[in-house]
DNA sequence: TAACAATTAACAATCATTGCTAATTAGCAT
DNA sequence: ATGCTAATTAGCAATGATTGTTAATTGTTA
């Protein structure tokens, strides 16, 4: 996701408008690993902004999405979660805290079995234990 | 998923019982690979079982998950799909009709980025065109 | 600064799924 | 075979996430 000053003018250019809400959840998207979910955010945006929304926060992440400045995963969380980075990379869910974490791979799965698809995309999500989460295991 | 026959051991022995609405969804699950819903199973059911309700079929589901009997697996369509194929594979689904299909491959892709994440599973999910799809595009 | 279209907040509505409960029924032991 | 008991069912309410609607407000551009 490109930064607030440049998503300003990127939305003006589109015919849309900067408004503080909007600007304010620039912000708080902008370099954020935490992969929110547009609940989270909202929180966040209310501590700032009280009286923000939760409408206001989903029409905002589907525009940026729309934009491709964000990216929407599903991790088996119940909901959605946003990532700022668009880059072309994959995610790693802890199954004890639920956190999300960015993953590169090194190379591409090449696919067996399936005939006449003309693949466009792949998502991986992997799921294990994080650090943290192992070394709570290993104390009890 | 073990055949209808075999989960009706299966259940007994695991104190459950075996109604005729768990008859007829073995029987629907086994062999299906059209990656269903609930709500699509449920129609099916219908069909052959006027009144089962879709409680009953939500709550078959998760036993036979439970019991490491299906799979279950999101793939954006808003609702959780259901997988009797239980063996190691992945996912490809196109964006044209939605359909889902079972894809299976050659080495688990290597990870990079992550320092201590302990990984137990992965889940690849493809997107793109199947053939049908394909063949309807270029007609146009 | 005025005008107009875009946005907001609030609320209702939808969809998928789960919780609850009274009535029914499978499966076991007689 | 019959009865007992716990599991299951259907029906409906409730939840959580997300989207639709609308009147009032506010950026933006001329």
């Amino acid at each position: 996701m490109r930064s607030p000053e440049e998503l300003t003018v990127a939305f003006r250019s589109a015919g849309l408008k900067v408004t503080p809400q909007r600007q304010l959840l620039f912000r708080l998207l902008h370099d954020n690993s935490s992969h929110p979910t547009a609940d989270s955010l909202h929180s966040a945006a209310t501590a700032v902004m009280p009286g923000i929304s939760l409408r206001t926060v989903y029409q905002t992440l589907t525009d940026l999405t729309q934009m491709g400045e964000l990216q929407s995963i599903e991790v088996g969380s119940g909901s959605l979660r946003f990532d700022p980075n668009v880059s072309d990379h994959h995610h790693a869910v802890c199954d004890g805290c639920g956190d999300v974490h960015d993953v590169y791979i090194t190379k591409a799965p090449v696919l067996r079995g399936l005939d006449d698809f003309s693949v466009s995309d792949a998502h991986i999500v992997y799921r294990g234990q994080c650090g943290a989460c192992s070394a709570l295991v290993a104390t009890k």
